[in-house]
DNA sequence: CTGAAAGCGCTAACAC
DNA sequence: GTGTTAGCGCTTTCAG
């Protein structure tokens, strides 16, 4: 007892959390027995058990994770990198992701890259630093050199690239259904009859936009041309803006938008000039949900669910740990929501 | 170098990684000479240190974080546990300290509660788990024992509480100024000579809620009581639609919400019935900034900044770090943004 | 059923 | 300038 008080008296702030250490010199056994007896070992009598379960709790005994990770190598953390958590979609796609993870007993690690290359090196040199157990990635626009990246795999680190996805071939990837999202929001124009179609786009370098662009202007031309389709590109909710208001001249009797960001800025056109939807103007999107709900009526949409495409990466993340080494490259359904707004 | 190539085919797939121990063998120096050479120590020669660094950069050598924190018991890492990041005051406030963090060569663990207190208590082992330097927190309204938050101060962890903070009195809290943000929209109301007047307010249990009804109610009413006031409680988007829509037959003049939330709520109602804004029906809100900026004419607003509370609470930590035993509670300043709806 | 001992990767006296 | 050594807290053979 004597040497527990000395031991005590001497440590500095930090080490007043208790250790295996302090427990079994307090009871008397040795560091392994309370190793063992904590994690409920068919070796260890019930009776040391109880007993060491009791003073570790007195104790507030927590493991250190460091400790831990350092001799099993095996840190039970993710990492998650990510352009923004400020954004509904990605919001979606984390907070699912982070589910899973704790159900599963997991940490996550999250990290904002900021859409910038260099901050997302360093976040991904944090991640191996902290030896993770396997990365989710967004890449950011401007990130051409996704070695880093792959170099992960060499270490045995299942690395699972979503949304914004690299345009190489070996690597697992989760993506939403660009085209054929793109697809559906002009079957459902199509649908209603529409004839004069303005469709705003995101930044013309991104996949993401080209993909969607592609795939609606084909399914709406090859409606034997009855439609007419105006097509621009706005990279920020203004700009989106500017261009609704520079093409409503032209007497669009729906409007498309490529996203959140784009529906944002072409609403505030709609109320600016007072116009009803649908009567007026009908609307359609594609977005996770969130901000269609924001008006009334609310906006009929293509849903990409951050939340499925969350789950489907994550269980390729354990497929991948589970010893798998086949590429996947998945994709998630989209679904039509009806509001009020086409 | 035999001895090395041994020991490489022999590593578990984890053991890929480079170590100390790896660079020293192939270099025939110490493991001490190496880490002094990439920590740039005054005792090494030049030589040396470049043959390492050298070294250490082909085979891309990463410090093992786990390792560094066991020795060290440092471990540079931040905790921050908040009930969502699915809203625009936490983005703003987690993209702020995380900035901070990074810049000042800390990590950031992000994890949510969902507002619950049990996920909350799981975090915070996890957080001790991880041997967090300081922790960052925002209780749930549910959280009725903060014991356990306390205890960190025992261990010697600063504990900054920010936006929902307990009601005791020693520990760090970071807070917007909730009756001072509610007295200027009121002001503002007043200023404007509007004549009949719906509040509509959060959850009355909670905290932020009293504080703003109480500090709204008193400013406008000491206004010899010219003006009319209508206030109602709504704990979500929908409940302040049906609110809204409700007191609409009263013929308020001006509507003020005392969050995102409800705004968005009301505003739906506005768009419903085709209002104009401010001409119809005038609108204010307390607002982080981002929820305004979605209508036409923009909603004018009183900025609590989750940027500005970030970097608040980021300050308080490091000042607690450097020394200070000094319990604070501070809160920042509100601004009056302008928009066209009032 | 329990203990002793080695070692995960790293740092920091202390030697020489 | 460089090496030796001990030890952070924990798991895990191997012995008894």
């Amino acid at each position: 007892m004597c040497k527990f008080f000395l031991t005590y008296a001497n440590t500095s702030s930090y080490m007043n959390n208790t250790t295996l250490k302090k427990i079994s010199e307090i009871l008397g056994l040795s560091i392994s027995t309370i190793s063992r007896a904590l994690k409920n070992h068919p070796d260890i009598s019930d009776k040391t058990k109880q007993r060491v379960v009791e003073l570790a709790e007195t104790l507030d005994y927590e493991p250190n994770a460091n400790a831990i990770n350092l001799r099993t190598s095996n840190s039970k953390l993710f990492g998650l990198i990510v352009p923004s958590i400020s954004n509904w979609f990605y919001n979606a796609f984390i907070a699912s992701v982070e589910e899973e993870s704790r159900k599963n007993g997991y940490s996550l690690m999250i990290l904002q890259s900021g859409d910038d290359p260099l901050i997302e090196i360093t976040n991904l040199k944090l991640c191996r630093q902290n030896r993770i157990t396997g990365l989710f990635v967004c890449i950011s626009p401007d990130t051409t050199n996704i070695e880093p990246f792959l170099k992960l795999k060499e270490l045995d680190i299942p690395v699972i690239f979503f949304d914004k996805v690299p345009e190489i071939n070996n690597c697992n990837k989760v993506c939403v259904a660009d085209s054929l999202s793109a697809t559906m929001a002009a079957n459902a124009i199509v649908n209603k009859k529409k004839k004069k179609v303005l469709g705003i786009f995101g930044n013309p370098h991104l996949l993401i936009t080209k993909k969607r662009l592609e795939a609606f202007q084909n399914t709406i031309n090859e409606k034997v041309n009855k439609i007419k389709l105006i097509t621009d590109h706005a990279s920020s909710s203004v700009e989106a803006e500017e261009i609704m208001l520079r093409h409503l001249k032209e007497k669009p009797d729906t409007i498309f938008c490529m996203s959140d960001e784009i529906l944002i800025g072409a609403m505030k056109v709609v109320q600016q000039k007072g116009l009803k939807v649908p009567q007026d103007i009908a609307v359609i999107t594609i977005s996770n949900g969130g901000a269609p709900k924001l008006y009334y009526p609310e906006i009929t949409y293509v849903e990409t669910s951050g939340h499925k495409l969350g789950k489907l990466a994550f269980s390729s993340m354990m497929a991948c740990l589970g010893g798998s080494t086949f590429i996947q490259e998945l994709t998630i359904e989209s679904l039509l929501v009806e509001g009020g707004s086409l």
